[in-house]
DNA sequence: TAAAAATACTCCATAGGTATTTTAT
DNA sequence: ATAAAATACCTATGGAGTATTTTTA
C-alpha cells in the first residue's frame, strides 16, 4: 500500500470521477484507474461502485476513508514538523 | 514516501542496525540503505547517525519515530477492518 | 450519442538483489 | 581484523503515459 495511492482515493472519493480526480491530481485517467484498483487489490475489496455512470463508495470504501484521510494528516503534519530541523546527522 | 520505508525505518529503529532490521524484514542489508536513504530525502533530514559503529537516532529520526509508528499503526488497523467485508463492490 | 472508466500497449524509473568496497572499532 | 554500512552494478517489476475500446445514461 503506497501513500500515493491513498491521496489519489481520498481525491477520487472527493470527487467522485476518476477523470475529475485525474485532473485534480496532474496524472492521466488510466493511472487514477490503476492506482485505485492495485489499492483495492491491496486491501481485498471493491472500495468503489463503477456501475453507474456516477460512481460511488462501497460500504468497504465508506469505511476505508477516515483512515486514509488520518494516514494523509499525520504524514503531512510529520513532514512540517521536520522542515527547519537540523540537517547534520549529529546524534541526539 | 512509502509505507514500506517507514517500516523498515521503525525495525531500525528498533534494532539500531540495518543489518538486523535486513534480517527481520528478510531484506538484503542493501535494500535497507536504500529505503533509509531515499526517506532521508523525502524528510529532509537524516533520521540514522552512522557515524559511530553502532548507528543511533538523530533528532530528526527521533522526532519522526512516533508518527511513522503511529501511521502503520493506522495502517494495520485499517486493513483488518476491511477484512470480512463484503467483495462484491455493490454500492453503499 | 457522449461522457467516463477500462484496457492494451509502451517506456522508463526504481525497488530489490548480489558482490564488493569502505569505514570504524 | 572484523563487523557493519555504503557503493556499484544488474534485473525485473510496475508506475505512468498515449491511444483505444467498452460501458452506461
Amino acid at each position: 500500500m503506497q501513500l500515493q495511492q491513498l491521496r489519489t482515493y481520498c481525491e477520487v472519493a472527493a470527487e467522485l470521477s476518476f477523470t475529475r480526480a485525474a485532473r485534480n491530481l496532474h496524472y492521466a485517467q488510466s493511472t487514477v484507474t490503476a492506482q485505485i484498483r492495485s489499492l483495492e487489490e491491496t486491501v481485498g475489496a471493491r472500495l468503489f461502485d463503477r456501475s453507474r455512470r456516477r460512481i460511488a463508495l462501497t460500504d468497504a470504501g465508506r469505511q476505508f476513508l477516515p483512515h486514509a484521510l488520518r494516514i494523509i494528516e499525520i504524514t503531512e503534519a510529520a513532514r512540517q514538523e521536520m522542515q527547519g530541523l537540523e540537517r547534520t546527522g549529529r546524534a541526539a
